[in-house]
DNA sequence: CTCCACTCTGTGCACGTTCACAGACATTCT
DNA sequence: AGAATGTCTGTGAACGTGCACAGAGTGGAG
């Protein structure tokens, strides 16, 4: 049993393709007789629109491919990537748009992307955790409207985004420790090739100014070992410290894990701060207090900027938005 | 500038479009002249097939879609979706075949998926926690081949998956308790309306026998706050308890929380075992002794099952993956 | 009454590909 | 030599849709 095309709804309602048509696109012109004879045509025959058929002429292609530029790791531990990808497929459901994930870990996978992009299957591109210097940015080129989640370091201004502000956060959890009496601060940054690395770090040496001595920052990729690492180094390095800011919960986890080895408490001894507010945060003893970020906001920001995009907008703002400080346990 | 088609190629390699088409289908009966000017005029020109164009006479959509049924809150925390997703878009893309994402959480959704995959828009549908009863399975009917990663109860004949050996892993945890001399060991279910909430019971029951009586057993949803709770509720209803199997690692988080405020001891008065490996695991403290679920192996073989559905083949068994103990610090 | 503007409808064409078919040519077998 | 087989190629039709266009009907203004 073949399925019903537009010719058999036509057929069934009694007019032809083209007033079919200009209802299924929202077209005026259609009369209401027209109109409820077409709608219960649909309906009796269960029509749906052939998007291939569609896509030929119309040159869209309805769907817009969300590219994961991250090694597989991260993939596992990041809570934004589920709410990016939920809020995603919501909001271009509502546009009829449907999500494509593709990934781009290395140079056969960017390639594929490209080819995917530049030969016309996606109207739009989603950019995740690109890092510097990935050369997909500069390949995808003048094809689709393209837009990220969180900054792309060296393309802010070509490449529109929507993201939290990572300076502040790291500004709020500062100054807490800084009002709370500390007076070694200590820090654990995320890679220096990604905003979250890089900014969050600005915002801490803002508050610190020249307190923020090089001997007081340590290095992780974010995950829990190298927090873990990170912080058996400061330890190392500079056994007095009363405070350790950390750029993610899960290296937070593991800074708590070489404190507890170092037998230091927390908060007592050492007060630890996280960033993310993610599902981690609460499952470790003490809990984490940390820096929420708008997860939500962030990716509808970033949907909307997409959509206003392949609306044909012209170049747009970035949207930073701001972060809250959790007070939990541990600081 | 227009995009290649077709025809440009075969304009500048001197052939017709026919030639080029085998060419791109892997169809024999090209000769070595006519392939390399192909290749070359392809590289030229840049062309990418349009698969709009293709789809419309092959019937086929080179995508496959990946329907996740469940409420939003649990795509923030399951490891196992990261990994599902990835592996589905490596060996689908092996394929050339690209990954759809979908909601199916309410009436609305559903339909829409409904809609999707009845119009064509879709080789092959992936099911991800599909709950019992969920009508969704029901109104795919007929459609492309679908399978499920984790079984979908009541239709564990018609849709085939492959999945952890729930009941194994129960199983191990158990004996486990047993075999360090645990006299009261209780258990934290998952919702029963789930193949993981009701198989872990059974191998848990399985090994105790008329000990596993209801008093021991509370049912949690996943969440953290969840087995906090059921853990509260153990403690008020048989205080001696020395041992709880947590059906999550998240939820035995919870446990884990609600232990301490009662003053119990980890492992020394409780035992604490979880299920899943996920990164809370080793966040908590203590870190979690817990099952390890084969998470890659199960998304391959799911994927396995698909592919070779797509390629016609009739029905196929499920495929269930052995699970393993993962000794840690709680028991 | 005529003209114009507006609403509504049907028709032919194009989008880029695959597939079935027919035919050309080379090679092998009887 | 003729037939049969196998390799390689080009061509026309079809897939289902949107769009431009032409044209029919209606109502109001001049």
């Amino acid at each position: 049993m073949k399925r019903p095309t537009i010719h058999d709804v036509a057929a069934a309602a009694g007019v032809s393709r083209g007033t079919v048509s200009r209802l299924l696109n929202g077209d005026r012109y259609v009369s209401p007789a027209a109109r409820v004879a077409i709608e219960r045509a649909i309906s009796e025959t269960g029509y749906v629109v052939n998007r291939a058929a569609r896509s030929l002429v119309t040159q869209r292609t309805g769907s817009v491919v969300m590219v994961l530029s991250e090694p597989y790791e991260k993939l596992f531990e990041d809570p934004n990537y589920s709410t990016l990808i939920r809020v995603a497929i919501k909001m271009l459901a509502e546009r009829d748009l449907s999500l494509v994930m593709m990934l781009a870990g290395d140079a056969a996978e960017r390639e594929r992307v490209v080819r995917f992009v530049r030969g016309g299957h996606a109207d739009g591109v989603l950019l995740v955790s690109t890092h510097a210097g990935d050369p997909l940015v500069e390949a995808l080129g003048s094809g689709p409207p393209a837009v990220s989640c969180g900054a792309v370091i060296g393309h802010e201004n070509v490449i529109p985004y929507a993201a939290a502000d990572e300076r502040l956060g790291a500004r709020q959890m500062t100054e807490y420790f800084v009002a709370q009496g500390r007076r070694r601060i200590a820090m654990i940054t995320g890679p220096m090739d990604t905003p979250g690395g890089i900014q969050r770090l600005e915002g801490f040496a803002e508050v610190l100014g020249r307190k923020a001595t090089s001997k007081l920052i340590a290095h992780g990729d974010w995950t829990q070992a190298s927090g873990e690492r990170a912080m058996a180094e400061l330890l190392e390095r500079t056994p007095d410290i009363d405070a350790v800011f950390v750029a993610s919960d899960l290296m937070a986890a593991g800074a708590l894990a070489a404190l507890r080895a170092a037998g230091r408490g927390v908060p007592d001894d050492v007060a630890v701060g996280g960033f993310d507010d993610s599902s981690v945060a609460v499952s470790t003893h003490p809990p984490l207090t940390t820096i929420r970020q708008p997860l939500t906001e962030m990716a509808q920001e970033t949907i909307r900027l997409l959509l206003a995009l392949i609306d044909g907008a012209g170049q747009l703002e970035p949207v930073i938005l701001p972060t809250e400080l959790v007070i939990r346990e541990s600081a």
